[in-house]
RNA sequence: GCCGCCUUAGCUCAGUUGGUUAGAGCGCCGGUUUGUGGAACCGGAGGUCCUUGGUUCGAGACCAAGAGGCGGUACCA
């Protein structure tokens, strides 16, 4: 006899840093992202959707090329040779859309998106190659006050995620004065310097995990860590260094006195001189709507790893309700930020183009809500109407249309097996309330009620079975002319 | 990309010096119970021991390469 070969079955499985979100997960997003929404519709700004492929020469500089092809976004040929990318962020779209209907678009244009991003990267704890970003960003406004607003937005966001003061703080800093204290270190503020900039930032960024020393390595010559692995440095000089680092901590809970201190920092540089004059723009405007130090502060510890912000950066921090050792709220990280980025449109089209906003990752934010135990209504799961009897079906049906006109989500059971399985399957899901209508009860004109909750709590005193069956806890008789409001009542007790 | 660890049932894991038919707990399915969830008891299904090659009379175990997973680090326009 021949060997009997198995058939080739694919193997159910699912590319890493791609993930499923089931029911609890997804309800919690929506509703963080219905939250964001209404503070962002609150203020005025629309809603855009864009599409998730864009030509690969709009999303940025770097073409997918044969030396180059996957590296950071998924990108493909479409049937004209052309090639299109995942987008990886929402901002780049927006200046693509922006730049193709600028005539037609009322400026400054201030919408709102969220969806799905992708990077071709390697995923992490926390970190994915698809997920969803949440951003509000107006193009076409020059002034601090755009700054300022999408500032205020984010704060608000924080509070209509369910957030307290003092349960977050929004942390500006501003581009522009570090531009100015490297430009005093030797570095010049063209794009001969962009490099040693740019790893600049990238060693700030990293301040809170490597520590003073580590970033001072990494201004300096470079970096070693535990496995081996060697980090370039931005090869500042002895005083560069110095002077970063002083820069880095000379922000005080006091925006003002920050501003002051920042003043003397900056010294005589143009470019330095513009970022304090904007975030004293910004100070001005958080006072006299009373955002208070409480809910934003300046932070010039914050930079941002991205290269295109060019003014204004902040970041939304989480605080524990634990405090360090020196009673200050321990940071549980950054769950999302912004900035001005006024290259970007410009990128299209010959004149400027400033633009500002804010963005937040759904699931991080989520999962650090869920860490700091800030609660998450739960959607109660449907009343269950049990298929008893076959030949009553369309009375099912007829029962759960009713309690449906009266928002009661409510299920008929159409799989297949007895009043056990039945049973089963309600408790499995959760449901509170189950009803029971067989042919007794039609005839009669009545509806058993049957509360599993509760049931589950009162079989906790019974270990027989005999006992069990015979008791039928939690269970009453009402009439089926008033099944809706006995339900409405019972659901609500 | 670089460094380290790991891979046996749906999940968590055991598996002796290399020796017959690879096990446990939990979960799942069925029954006791077709007018009732839990508990209890009884029964059942479920395995390419990650893959390929090598050593050996004999490999889940030893060796090599590869794949996948996890963690760190770098990159992230």
């Amino acid at each position: 006899m021949a060997k009997q070969k198995k058939p080739q079955r694919p193997k159910a499985r699912r590319p890493r840093g791609f993930e499923d979100r089931p029911a609890n997960i997804l309800r919690a997003e929506w509703r963080l992202v219905q939250s964001a929404y209404a503070v962002y519709d609150s203020y005025g700004f629309e809603p855009l959707q864009t599409p998730a492929f864009e030509f690969a020469d709009v999303l940025g500089k770097f073409l997918p090329d044969e030396d180059r092809p996957n590296t950071g976004v998924f990108a493909l040929r479409d049937d004209d040779e052309q090639w299109l990318s995942l987008r990886y962020d929402l901002t780049a779209p927006l200046a693509r859309y922006v730049a193709e209907n600028f005539d037609a678009l009322a400026k400054p244009f201030r919408r709102y998106q969220s969806g799905s991003v992708y990077r071709n990267e390697k995923p992490g704890p926390g970190r994915f190659r698809e997920f969803v970003q949440c951003d509000a960003d107006s193009v076409g406004a020059a002034s601090s006050a755009a700054d300022a607003e999408m500032i205020m937005i984010a704060a608000d966001v924080m509070k209509a995620a369910g957030l307290t003061d003092g349960q977050y703080a929004i942390r500006v800093n501003n581009r522009k004065l570090l531009d100015g204290i490297l430009e005093q270190s030797g570095v010049p503020n063209t794009d001969a310097g962009a490099e040693q900039r740019l790893k600049v930032l990238r060693a700030i960024d990293k301040l809170d995990r490597l520590g003073e020393d580590g970033v001072e390595a990494l201004l300096g010559e470079g970096r070693k860590d535990d496995s081996g692995d060697y980090t370039e440095g931005a090869k500042l000089s002895a005083s560069g260094i110095k002077a970063v680092l002083g820069f880095t901590v000379a922000s005080d809970p006091d925006r003002g006195k920050t501003i002051a201190n920042l003043e003397k920092l900056v010294g005589q540089s143009g470019r330095g001189n513009e970022g304090c004059q904007e975030l004293t723009d910004i100070d001005a405007l958080l006072n006299a709507t009373g955002f208070g130090p409480d809910r934003v502060g300046f932070d010039t510890s914050i930079v941002r790893g991205l290269g295109y912000y060019t003014g204004p950066v902040f970041e939304a921090e989480l605080l524990a309700d634990i405090k360090d050792k020196k009673g200050r709220p321990v940071r549980i990280g950054s769950i999302g930020g912004g900035g001005r980025y006024d290259d970007l449109v410009s990128r299209f089209r010959g004149q400027p183009v400033p633009a500002t906003g804010f963005s937040f990752g759904v699931s991080r934010f989520l999962s650090a809500l869920e860490r700091m135990d800030v609660m998450l209504s739960e959607t109660q799961a449907p009343v269950m109407i049990c298929a008893f009897d076959r030949n009553l079906m369309s009375e099912y049906f007829k029962m759960a249309a009713e309690l449906r006109a009266h928002d009661i989500r409510a299920e008929v059971f159409v799989g297949s097996g007895n009043i056990t399985k039945q049973m089963k399957y309600a408790d499995r899901r959760g449901v509170k309330l189950a009803v029971l209508m067989g042919s007794d009860e039609y005839d009669a004109q009545t509806v058993t009620l049957k509360d599993l909750v509760l049931g589950a709590e009162m079989a906790k005193a019974i270990s027989s079975n005999e006992e069990w069956k015979s008791s039928r806890p939690a269970q009453s008789t009402i009439s089926r002319i008033d099944f809706v409001s006995e339900i409405k009542k019972a659901l609500d007790a």
